[in-house]
Order: structure tokens, then C-alpha cells, then sequence
DNA sequence: AATATGAGTGCATAAGTTCGCACCTATGCA
DNA sequence: TGCATAGGTGCGAACTTATGCACTCATATT
């Protein structure tokens, strides 16, 4: 029951998330969670793509990709936009992209050798 | 092969991640999609914490909060030493902090009014 | 009109996850 | 030595998720 550890390093926020919030945030963490639509995102954080276009760039048969992009659509990660057969996918959020970018990026250090950034 | 949608937007990245990379950061991210090990990392970015200081503050089961706190530990996310008869947490990775922070940011930001742009 | 193509859906199977119970180890204290 | 406390583990039940198949809808093209 004492706040224990070595000492108190920043108390910058020291704010109580909420369920409500965790959940959220939690939720859209999930959509991200999962290769497939990691890959699916960071193409949309390039710019607008049609379903095609996302598919040959994810390298999954097209039913996959498309139950992926329900799941973002209905999550409400995304837009769509139709353009005569083809249906355009982009980012709904601005936010989102640095997200995905600070995620991959965060792997990438990981993975190459641990530097502790720049 | 068009390049469709409206306009290329930025042309920044361009990197193409790779699938062991999008692995490592699907890995990551499922670790944060659950709102109990959402909760303790929040926790954590405030600091070192004893495991009794983290179960109390996610308002969970002991031992739901040590299994998340395992799956934590075996994923490199968190670091642990033993101080007498209890265990501090403590973040691995200050690049975390930042991934952490940017989303309970965005998810906050898409509660409250959801003032995204249209 | 007939057909090919882009895209989405419903469903079943398989795989993964969370939770809580029962049980165990280690440290501190009387 | 005995006991309370901090923390961890193994396992089963309930739930969630990803995948691929078969099928449908809509828009172009001939």
C-alpha cells in the first residue's frame, strides 16, 4: 500500500482513463492489431486506394481483404468513395496516420537492433 | 495497376514494411488491444509500480492482473524486479510512452465530439 | 442482352484469448 | 517454527477472431 518503487519519475498526467475511454481506445487498437490490416492501413496512410490496389499490395485473396476492410469500415477508421466499379478506400482520421507511422516505427526499432531512438 | 483515387497526397514513405515487421508490430499492438493491459501500461508510463499497485488501480482480480502481466513480461514490454516480497513493473521501452499516450490521445479525441474534420 | 470484373456478405471451421478457480513458491514477521 | 502476504502458474469454460468457400450485387464492355 505504499507507493513504492524506486521514486516518482515525471507525474506529468497523472489523468484516470475511464473504462469507457480504455474501451475506445482499446477497440481501435484491436483494428490495428492484426497484419492483414496493419498492411491495409499503412497503404491508406499513402493516400486514397481502390480495394484492388490494397489487395495486390496486402498480398491476400480478395475475400480477406475485404471482411478486413468491413471490420475498419464499420469501426469507422475508414472512408469509402465510389468510383464506377471500383470503391476507394482512405483514412478517416489524420490523427490515425501518425499512429500507424509511430507503430511501425516502434516495431522497426525493435526489431533492427534496439536504438533508443532519435 | 493505376495509380486511381483522387491524388497521391504525400509520397513521404513509400516503405514497403515487410511481413516480419508487420508481425512485430501486429504483436505489439495486440498486447495494447485489451483495455485491463491498456490500464497497466498507462499506469506504468507514470512510473515503476508494485503488482499490488497496478491490480488496485485496474480494479481487477489478482490474478487476471498477473496473467495480463506475464503476457506483458514474455512480449519484452515490461521490465520486473523484485524489491523484499514484491515485484515492480516497470516500462521497457520510453519509445512506448509515446505510442501509449498517442493513443489514449486519439481515443479521447474520437469520444469527445469527434471534431476529426469532415 | 450477355458477360466479365470489382466488391461485399453469410456461414462454418479452426485458432486464439480472457477469466477465474485451485494450487504453489518465496519473503517477511511474530 | 509457523503463518500471513505478494506474486505466479495450469487448466478448463466461454467467448472472440480469422479464414475460405459459395453466393449475390453492381457497373462496364462487347
Amino acid at each position: 500500500m505504499l507507493s513504492a518503487a524506486t521514486e516518482p519519475p515525471s507525474l506529468v498526467h497523472e489523468v484516470e482513463p475511464g473504462p469507457e475511454l480504455l474501451d475506445a481506445a482499446a477497440a481501435t487498437l484491436r483494428m490495428l492489431a492484426e497484419p492483414t490490416r496493419l498492411h491495409l492501413l499503412w497503404q491508406l496512410a499513402n493516400g486514397p486506394k481502390t480495394v484492388s490496389e490494397l489487395t495486390a499490395a496486402a498480398g491476400v485473396p480478395r475475400t480477406v481483404a475485404s471482411q478486413h476492410l468491413a471490420k475498419l469500415r464499420h469501426s469507422g477508421l475508414v472512408d469509402t468513395r465510389k468510383d464506377g466499379r471500383n470503391v476507394i478506400y482512405s483514412l478517416r482520421d489524420g490523427h490515425l496516420v501518425r499512429l500507424i507511422r509511430e507503430t511501425i516505427n516502434h516495431a522497426d526499432h525493435q526489431m533492427t537492433g534496439e536504438p533508443t531512438h532519435s
